[in-house]
DNA sequence: ATCGAAAATCGACGATAATCGATTAATCTT
DNA sequence: AAGATTAATCGATTATCGTCGATTTTCGAT
């Protein structure tokens, strides 16, 4: 129905390709499911203690899951606290959304 | 109901990353919706012709897809003619599946 | 103002991945 | 058998990415 019909362009193609980049690395699947059993926000220290790798390494890929919105940050103090955007877990594109040709969700926008 | 209760593994964060890794380059996610659009198969040198990279770049990227069986070959004489995997579309995990930690699809298994 | 704690940024290194051109392999045609 | 066509493979180059240690920044406490 909103199925588009000429082939994706370059551009769509690679808005597509920043959301599936953003899930396409074992360390970060396991920060996202970490903070989605935790229900509760986690700082970075925790995060850290619980993933077994360096505290740059889980800052720099904590930056990459907020840049699509799939995590977000609330800082207090010293302290970031991130937890799971659960609107911007549902907006997360599908392999059958790229196959139908659904829009891809513009990369910032979904909160 | 079936959401895992330990924080996920190394192991099955790579196998989720394998998956979400194949939809993660902008070539790729061309070539897939060509042949979705396209209900029909299509010949190595039709994709390459519409998508505007090299002949062997084409045939890389069609060994990761076809890897996950995200699409299927059939070869006939010379040519070999590719197309989407239909169920293969569906099995692919979603985002939601990881934060909910539903099993990641066994990367080969899927048709 | 100084110190300490927490997280972000920086710079570097190694590994992985994308791309290309050239070559090889497979198959069809004549 | 020879040549032509199609796709896969190979080798090399380049670009991207993950990781680390060190440094810097920010903020609270003393």
């Amino acid at each position: 129905m909103n199925a588009k019909d000429g082939p994706l362009g370059r551009d769509e193609a690679e808005e597509y390709a920043s959301w599936f980049k953003a899930l396409a690395d074992a360390t970060r699947i396991q920060i996202v499911s970490l903070l989605a059993r935790r229900r509760a926000p986690m700082s970075v220290g925790e995060i850290v203690a619980a993933s077994g790798v360096g505290q740059s390494t889980v800052s720099h890929h904590l930056k990459i899951l907020a840049d699509v919105r799939f995590v977000l940050v609330e800082r207090q103090g010293t302290s970031a606290f991130y937890r799971i955007n659960d609107a911007c877990v549902t907006c997360f594109p599908t392999a059958a959304d790229v196959v139908m040709g659904n829009p891809a969700p513009e990369t910032p926008v979904c909160e």
